[in-house]
DNA sequence: GCGGTCCTGTCAAATCCGTTACAGAGCCTT
DNA sequence: AAGGCTCTGTAACGGATTTGACAGGACCGC
């Protein structure tokens, strides 16, 4: 089954994104933003949407290449079709035009792999109960990331702040650490981002908190943190990048995953905790207006 | 903008699998074969597919309770548009929809549809561009993100910081501004993290800092902020996921993508410094120690 | 300020498309 | 075995859609 290297719709918009007028630009943004569908529909619906008249699509079809309209939709529905119908792990490049060795491509492969992978090794019932530990309003959650990982640990505490009280980030400067340990009491929670090279400060701190019956929860590499052997539980991820450093991509999706399901777990007390956080937050702008 | 708990394709054939004809049977296992894509051509070329004659076709549209086939072609793209894009559907429905596709699986599937989209719309050539703009030493580079995306912004930064002198990450406090504004030189970048809901400050930081002639990069998401008006290079990303905030995982790909380029340019120079770097860090280390 | 060029919308024509009416074919029932 | 019912395709009609021609208008250069 080869392809003749068809130059993609994507491709033609960029090839001629120099020589395109205002209102064929209208029309492109209109595309991509709902990329292909916006297309998909009649040359007047499209049209309305982008707030254009009808030859202006014609002529921004043509200006692809294609004979008229009719062509136009055709190659977008084959687009269209291919990329729905492949199957994930039949993914022979990503940004189609660039060269396979292109660092997108290169990086796009390897997080692929990385998440796919760390997704099949992670047991979903452990992930559900680390779920509901966190969840639980009674105790205190508190957060903490290394000297990369720091970002990431930050962006789980924003998001986790939103949807819960008691949420706390603990600073990565080990001087600050004995004020928030006073605070931890037995049945908190503390989430230890630890990540090649790992830091004995952390397996310091994690030994400190584990004494004072702290659940620990730790987010490391493949070959995992010494912090593991105090953690109650243990996710390891896949990291490695064709970079100099390693990927956080896939910290951040469990990241982001972790704060899906405990907003999912209570929705109402969250929603009702959103609702006043924006309030307050309008608010908040509106005075210092 | 409500949503009536509209039933979806699927559903309505399997209500109707018993009363199907025979060539009926057809144009649904062509259907199925290539869902949705079939079903978007003309009549003419989907009754061709499957063998059968345009009034067939008709009537299994009218069989599955649509108006007309253009009715069910329209149900067919909202239905696509849907599921490419996970839209605001939100938390109340994939929670109460399948319990079977657990939360992990969810979000990996729509990550994996946000980074793959991403690339293809992504211009390799501008990406090499923007890398080796942001390479330049003889030039600072600024980094700014909101609310939500400071994670990011300070993610790029503490990397790039390593791989080149002169990046500075500006804090997400309009009051801090004037003083970092006062230290942006013409030729310098800054980069812009702009996702929604679009901040209007950010967009007078961009004025201003246009108003200097500095070169403006701006990442932001599929629905573009309008900070783009003034941007030099423009990456829009597809950020949406099944939960009730966006996914920052495209936004994080692009950041560390753009550091290993950067690294790339210019490797002996990164090199020393970084070797410089990992010196003065184990000096301090031991010193505190 | 003037002429030219490029962009864009209005309008009309031709084509294609969806729809309906009708008739033939197959199959079960009587 | 014949009638009737359902299923399916052919053909023709009406309409929507695409397409081409044309003109108004904005912007740039001279």
């Amino acid at each position: 089954m080869k392809k003749p290297a068809r130059t993609t719709i994507a491709e033609r918009l960029r090839l001629k994104a120099a020589v395109m007028t205002p209102s064929e630009n209208a029309l492109v943004a209109c595309l991509v933003e709902d990329y292909p569908v916006a297309g998909l529909s009649s040359m007047a619906e499209f049209a309305a949407r982008a707030k254009v008249s009808t030859p202006t699509v014609l002529r921004l079809a043509k200006k692809l290449g294609f004979a008229g309209f009719p062509a136009f939709q055709r190659a977008l529905r084959e687009e269209l079709a291919e990329q729905l119908q492949t199957p994930i792990t039949k993914h022979d490049r990503w940004s189609a035009e660039a060269p396979d060795a292109h660092i997108l491509n290169r990086f796009g492969a390897a997080v692929f792999g990385n998440l796919k992978t760390s997704i099949k090794l992670l047991d979903h019932r452990a992930f559900d109960q680390l779920a509901a530990v966190i969840a639980n309003r009674k105790h205190a959650v508190h957060i903490i990331g290394g000297r990369i990982t720091k970002t990431i640990a930050e962006y789980l505490h924003t998001h986790l702040h939103m949807v819960r009280p008691g949420a706390t980030l603990v600073p990565p400067t080990p001087g600050l650490w004995p004020q928030h340990l006073l605070n931890m009491e037995p049945g908190d929670t503390l989430i230890i981002f630890d990540i090649r090279r790992y830091d004995p400060q952390m397996l310091a701190l994690a030994r400190l908190a584990h004494e004072r019956r702290v659940r620990i929860v730790l987010i490391t590499d493949q070959w995992t943190s010494p912090v593991a052997a105090l953690a109650e539980f243990t996710l390891p991820l896949r990291i490695a990048a064709p970079s100099r450093w390693d990927s956080n991509i896939v910290p951040l999706f469990i990241a982001e995953a972790l704060i899906a399901a405990v907003a999912n777990q209570h929705w109402p007390e969250t929603k009702k905790r959103i609702g006043e956080l924006e309030a307050l937050s309008d608010a908040t702008r509106r005075k210092r207006t």
